[in-house]
This record gives structure tokens, sequence and C-alpha cells, in this order.
RNA sequence: GGCGCGUUCGUCUAGUGGUUAGGACACAGCCCUCUCAAGGCUGGUGCACGGGUUCGACUCCCGUACGCGCUGCCA
């Protein structure tokens, strides 16, 4: 009978998820669900300087958004817990004193070191194949420490004591352990216990090839939540980096995912993070919503970007936001996008100003004008159709009335349909935007 | 410095000895069209370098260069 498949997400309280954290969770997670294993949570909090509330919190969010639920961990309990490595310390004194007793742990200034077997560690990575290391040098692997002098653990030790405590079958992290590795098994086989098994996966670089760090606003989590990115995309796309498919495929719902998710197609060199084709698979996803999901998630964002939609009827906010719909990528281009339906005092672009407001469209934005006044049945069809025969009667393109009407009633060269834009303004709105543009030029 | 890992279009990648080196993002042009998107079509740019092995290397081996990681009483 096969172990169960049991592997962890242990990050350490910074105070914001990291998007490689995030996707070294994404693919633990992956991992699990594919296996139907467990997918773990452990919080690294080992060292005392560091917040905890705040920090915590910030993960769990960004976790709970990106849909990485975890069967064991904080909150969410489980047999092999308290989660928290702060809480664990009457453990981690028990395997010291196993190491001790075994004579692995010697003094040095008053923290505690261990006494390397001084041999060849074989680690045999899933991603990265067997790398050999030598260890038999103390002067370039020093014996390392495990505990401080104040009795505060050192992560090498507690990473390992937890990760044989809680049973951990497969250890998926990023490669800035690599190194670190061979050291994590000479504990476990001090230890008289079989290390896990290994899967090291590549980094995340910058644009500029450095690490994505915490100065880089785009290394948190939290910025695509607060940006309006859907979370469905943005861990497809941390999927797409260092894993691969393999079939051309890039946009991937997650149960698909799910199913042929596989650590053996996990790529072996560093990715660098690309917010254009988030955005552009951002845009996929969006133009994917239901109407009623769109109005919800646009509502949202205009509302915590300021503008005041409490001020018009829900019916016409939603006439209005349906006209955005497959428009947008992300939902931070809102504001900026439809902001017009919500203020009469539209700002009007310097460049579509000097463009289209010129001397010869004045007389066509007249005409426009009378046109639309004459109108009825204020809708898109006939809105269409008269601006048409107007475009005729002044012998041209219907181009030439829709640019500098546009611009007189949504100050932008770019938006929804005219006709349909025209349509949920109403014809009130329009008129009176149309006569504030003619005094402008 | 030592040790480890990596290197296919600008970016993410497919590719495991014989391919016109494929796809995607971005970019440019065209089509569609009320603008912008979306969609369709077209285009340019790539196997880091040098040696081997082989009838034949992007693919295998060895060097070099460059990048990254570790080398903490950070994780």
């Amino acid at each position: 009978m096969k172990p169960e498949v049991r592997v962890r997400f242990a990050p350490s309280p910074t105070g914001y998820l990291h998007i490689g954290g995030a996707r070294t969770a994404l693919f633990n997670w992956l991992f699990a669900r594919h296996h139907g294993g467990k997918f773990v949570l452990r919080i690294e909090d080992t060292d005392i300087k560091r917040n905890t509330e705040e920090a915590m919190a910030a993960i769990y969010e960004g976790l709970q958004w990106l849909g990485l639920n975890w069967d064991e961990g904080p909150h969410a309990g489980g047999e092999f817990g308290p989660y928290l490595q702060s809480e664990r310390t009457e453990l981690y004194e028990r395997y010291l004193k196993k190491l001790q007793d075994a004579g692995y742990i010697f003094e040095d200034q008053g923290a505690l070191r261990f006494r390397s077997p001084r041999e060849h560690v074989i680690v045999d990575d899933i991603v990265c194949g067997k790398i050999d290391f030598d260890l038999s040098n103390p002067a370039t692997h020093p014996d390392m420490t495990i505990r401080r002098p104040d009795g505060s653990w050192i992560f090498h030790f507690v990473n390992v004591i937890d990760d044989l405590e809680m049973k951990i079958s497969h250890v998926i992290r990023g490669e800035d352990h690599l190194s670190n590795t061979p050291k994590h098994i000479e504990i476990f086989r001090a230890l008289g216990a079989t290390p896990p098994q290994y899967a090291h996966i590549p980094l995340i670089l910058n644009r500029d090839g450095t690490k994505m760090s915490k100065r880089d606003e785009g290394a948190r989590v939290e910025y695509y939540i607060r940006r309006g990115y859907l979370p469905a995309a943005v861990g497809n796309y941390l999927c797409l980096l260092g894993w691969s498919p393999k079939d051309n495929r890039e946009k991937l719902d997650i149960d698909e995912i799910i199913r042929i998710f596989d650590l053996k197609n996990i790529g072996r060199s560093s990715a660098t993070f690309d917010p254009d084709k988030l955005h552009w698979l951002n845009g996929e996803y969006a133009r994917e919503l239901s109407d009623a999901e769109f109005y919800d998630l646009a509502f949202a964002r205009l509302k915590s970007s300021g503008v005041k939609l409490d001020k018009f009827p829900e019916k016409y906010v939603r006439a209005a936001l349906q006209t955005c719909k497959g428009k947008i990528n992300t939902f931070d281009e809102l504001p900026a996008y439809c902001g017009f339906y919500f203020t009469n005092d539209v700002d009007y672009s310097p460049e579509g100003v000097s463009k289209h407001f010129s001397a010869e469209n004045k007389p066509r934005l007249k005409a426009v004008r009378e046109a639309l006044s004459a109108l009825e049945e204020f809708n898109a069809a006939e809105i269409e159709a008269t601006l048409k025969s107007t475009a005729s009667k002044l012998g041209g393109k219907v181009g030439a009335i829709v640019h500098p009407t546009r611009l007189a009633v949504t100050g932008s060269n770019v938006g929804p349909s005219l006709y349909h834009l025209l349509e949920v303004l109403g014809k009130e709105r329009v008129l009176t935007r149309i006569d504030r543009a003619l005094t402008k030029f």
C-alpha cells in the first residue's frame, strides 16, 4: 500500500504572501489534489522578532483568495498540530535530546550545533535529478547551528522535525533550498528516519533578472487582489511559470490542471514574471464571466475607487456596466473606462480635443444634436440609424460624427459602443453634454 | 572565493540525434468595425560561446562565459 501523499506549505510570516510563495503553495496544493493527499499549512514563526497576527492574516487571505484550501493547519486543525512552530517547542526539545544522546550536538558560544557526519549526500530530486554534495570538508560546509543561545530554534532543524512529525511525504519548495537539502537529510538520518522525497522548483525572477523582492509591488499577492485581478487567472498564470501542460494550451481551468499536474513536467530554469501576459490572461477570464459575476465585481471595484454609485438607480448602473463587459482586462481599468456614466463634468482628453473638436466637426456635432433631439425612441438601434442617416446627409462616413460625439459625451476617444452608451446615458444627459461640448470649440 | 543549479524569440514555453525549431504574451501591419477591445490574417526577432562524439547535433560529453542560489545564531 502506497503511503499517503502529504505535502506542506511552510511560509514564515513576513507580513505578506510573496507571489513566489503563492506558486509554491499552488504546486503543493495541486500535487495533493492530484493524488488525493493532504495539503498542510504550517507557519514557521521561529523568529520571534517578526510579528504574527497581521502577518499570518496576509498569508491566510492570499491562499484563500487563490482557492488554496488547506486540509490541516491553522483554523483547519488536524492530528499533527499545533501548526505554528512557536507552539511546538516541547517537541523540538525531545528531538534535540535524541540527537544529543546520539552525540550529534555540541555547544558553541552558547548556541547548539549539529555535528555533520562528513560524508557525501546524494539528493535525489524529482525535478533536479540526482545531485552529489560533498559535505566532508568542514571549511566549506560548517556544522550548522540549530538553536540560538536565547533558546529559539533555527529553520533547518525545526523544518526537518516538523516534516518528520507531520509525516510529510514530499517536500516541494523553491530552488533556493536545494543547497540546504543535504544538511536536512543529515538530520533525518541522524534521527534514523527516512527523508521525504524532494522536488525543488525554479525561482521566479523580475523583469530585470533579479529575484522578486518585497520592494516590487507586484511581488505580493495582495497587489493582485487590490487591483481587481481574478484569482482563477492569477492561479492559471502562476501554473505556467515553471510548469507546462506540454500541449501549447495556455488557459486551463483549475480542475483540468489538477487532473494533469505532474512534478515531472516542471522545468529546471528560473522564470521571469511577465505582467503583460498575466494581464492578457486575466482578460481572457474576465470575458468569460457571467453578466451577474461581472456586475458584482465591477460594482465593487467602482465603489472602492470612490465612484458614487448610490446616487444612481440600480437599473442605470447595471446597464452602464453591461456596456463594459468584454472590454477590459482587469477591473482596475474600469473607473477610467466608464467613469463618464457617473459625472456630467467629463474631462475631455487633450489629444481628443485637438483631433476632434475641430472647426469642421462643430456643424457635424450640431447636426447630431438636432437629429438625436428629434428621436422619440432613444435606443441603440434608433440611435445607430439616426447617426448613419445624419452622416450620409452630411456626405460623410459615420465615423466622422461618431468621434466628436463620443468625445463630447464621454471625454475620451475610447470606450463602450457609442450607440449603446448613448442609450444608457439617456437623451437628456446626452443633449446636455453635447451642448456643453459645443461651447468648448 | 567555495559548492550547487541553470542557459531555445524581449518574456513564458514545446522540443530528448535528422523539424522550414512549434505555440502564447508583447510588438508591427492588414481585415472586420461606431472608437477601443475581441476575433481573423500576416510579419520580425531565438537554440550563450568553444571544443569534441556522430554520417548528422538545439538535443549527448567536456570546457568557457554569463545568470541565479547556498555558503547566517534569516526562512
